[in-house]
DNA sequence: ACCTGAACACCGTTCAAGT
DNA sequence: ACCTGAACACCGTTCAAGT
């Protein structure tokens, strides 16, 4: 686990590997079956390790501040292991060490008003808000390394048709505002707003 | 791009590999690289060609309706090739042919009141729900081969501690609530009036 | 119980050579 | 201009055999 993490840490997802982590360990690949099923089994190994580690906060008692914060830790435990959703998404429980921060989210919805449904159709939409961030967060990422990063867009934006896309040609400069963590948690009070007023009103 | 568009519909984007589509067409990989420059302006294309055939739908006048129907379209759009997301995920401008919904978009935030950083930022919102709700189906997608697909998931409702997470576990019937396309329009509401409510009040 | 070597069935991509 | 064969540098995983 800790030679996984090492390679995770310093050479990134795409270079973690059964082979890659045998060869740190001066093992070989099938040696490492022996102790997980499979590669997911690894990965999800790993992001148990990361959850336990992680410190579980005190929830507030406004029910609204709490969903807040729940949906806040559940990006902030992710954001440093963003890889683990497309392993995730099979069964859209989170690791154990992470499942209060779901039953966070769960009560913190409820005590607002909402039904049993509506607080898991209300989780939903923030796991999806969520995931989308962290998964885009990757997939970029891995486009990164490419020289051409930022130019294709910019060319994009230059072959633009002002007539027929006035608003977007207009945006060039605009558009490559950092996505950052401030965008990412007021569009997150955004949605559980939303949320909140579809629901309970 | 016919061979590649029927091996994606017959056997999913998993087996669409660049050799494995040089085998339907009975010639060798290489031949590929003559056409495009690497898998990725494969799959661009691919989506290009999608998106052109897409039919471009009339926009309500008023601006909420048509924030509305314009991030519907951007589903829409990509239920259909949810895969690309990952590509598109670099340079996040979507497909030419595809542009006018971006430009929709926008032009209802704006029209809404936002400024325009607010219309940028209200499409990034929108782009990441719209985003995880695809990238979530191609991950469940690839585990969904497995037997155990369901499995996992209710073994770790029955393992839970009902006195340390009284809400999750009271909702273990509940939580495997089929996630339809309504599921992800009312949610795009939510988010929508979340965030016209936050930035134009 | 734990590990190894060899193999199976794949990947994307480069490079030099052919027509 | 378009294609090929061979190679490079990888994958995850299975299977039979070893200690």
């Amino acid at each position: 686990m800790a030679a996984a993490g090492r390679i995770l840490s310093e050479e990134g997802v795409r270079n973690l590997s059964m082979r890659r982590l045998a060869k740190e360990l001066e093992s070989t690949p099938m040696a490492l079956y022996h102790h997980v099923r499979d590669k997911d089994e690894l990965l999800l190994l790993l992001l148990e390790a990361h959850a336990a580690q992680f410190p579980r906060t005190e929830m507030p008692s406004e029910p609204r501040d709490q969903l807040i914060k729940g949906a806040q830790a559940l990006h902030d435990i992710l954001t440093e292991c963003p890889w683990i959703v497309e392993v995730l998404a099979s069964d859209d429980l989170m690791a154990v060490s992470a499942l209060w921060i779901v039953e966070s989210i769960i009560d913190g919805a409820i005590r607002c008003g909402m039904t049993p449904e509506q607080a898991v159709y209300a989780y939903r939409v923030i796991w999806y808000y969520t995931a989308g961030e962290l998964l885009l967060r990757v997939a970029r990422g891995k486009h990164y390394s490419q020289p051409d990063a930022g130019a294709h867009r910019e060319k994009a934006f230059a072959d633009l048709d002002a007539t027929q896309f006035p608003r977007l040609s207009s945006l060039a400069e605009l558009w490559p505002t950092l996505t950052s963590r401030n965008m990412h948690r007021s569009g997150l009070i955004a949605v559980i707003d939303g949320l909140l007023r579809q629901t309970v009103g």
